[in-house]
DNA sequence: ATTATGATGTACT
DNA sequence: GTACATCATAATG
């Protein structure tokens, strides 16, 4: 969850065959494997979650409600099983590109802000999964752009498991 | 083999 | 605020 703060306010960028494409994260959400929310609960291995035991900085992308894509960048060493969700980001670069990507949204805020959305806005494909975003040739970049002067934090939304952990943080816009 | 459910988005009232 | 689309995955038989 350091993670999950520390990520606020960095310039997520996506380079694809269209362009480039990317913004500001402002909102995320982090989960650990001691967390009965968490895909990786209690360090259990599976199929959809392995890449969550990468080391950290790579990527982990699942499918979920048989049609929407959610973006997760791992955060602990190999072997523990961690990442941050991010859940809204701010478009700054490439806007042409995702209106494109969103025909029918005509709100620019409205573009991204959500973990589903922005796999949409962005148009990453799931085949990122298990990438390395740390490494150059990487599609995916994530660089320190703004601090942000405050971070916001609430409960996480969306579970019904471990809702009590105020895990979820928000950069002001 | 079968079933329950989910780290959601959109349209509609 | 409520309704519903839609199916892979994981757990269970």
């Amino acid at each position: 969850m350091n993670v999950a703060k520390g990520l606020l306010g960095y310039e997520l960028s996506f380079h694809g065959p269209n362009g480039t494409v990317g913004g500001i994260i402002t909102e995320t959400e982090a989960y650990t494997q001691d967390d009965p929310a968490c895909h990786a609960y209690n360090g259990k291995k599976t199929k959809r979650n392995a890449p969550m035991f990468l080391s950290a900085g790579h990527i982990y992308i699942y499918f979920i409600y048989g049609m929407h894509h959610c973006l997760n960048i791992v955060t602990e060493p190999e072997g523990r099983g961690a990442a941050v969700l991010i859940r809204d980001i701010q478009p700054t670069i490439g806007l042409d590109i995702i209106q494109t990507n969103r025909p029918n949204i005509t709100k620019q805020s409205e573009w991204l802000n959500g973990p589903s959305k922005l796999m949409m806005g962005l148009n990453i494909p799931a085949e990122l999964n298990t990438a390395n975003a740390l490494s150059n040739d990487c599609p995916l970049q994530c660089r320190p752009h703004k601090k942000p002067p405050t971070i916001q934090t609430f409960p996480r939304i969306g579970i019904s498991k471990a809702t009590d952990r105020l895990w979820r943080f928000r950069a002001p816009i």
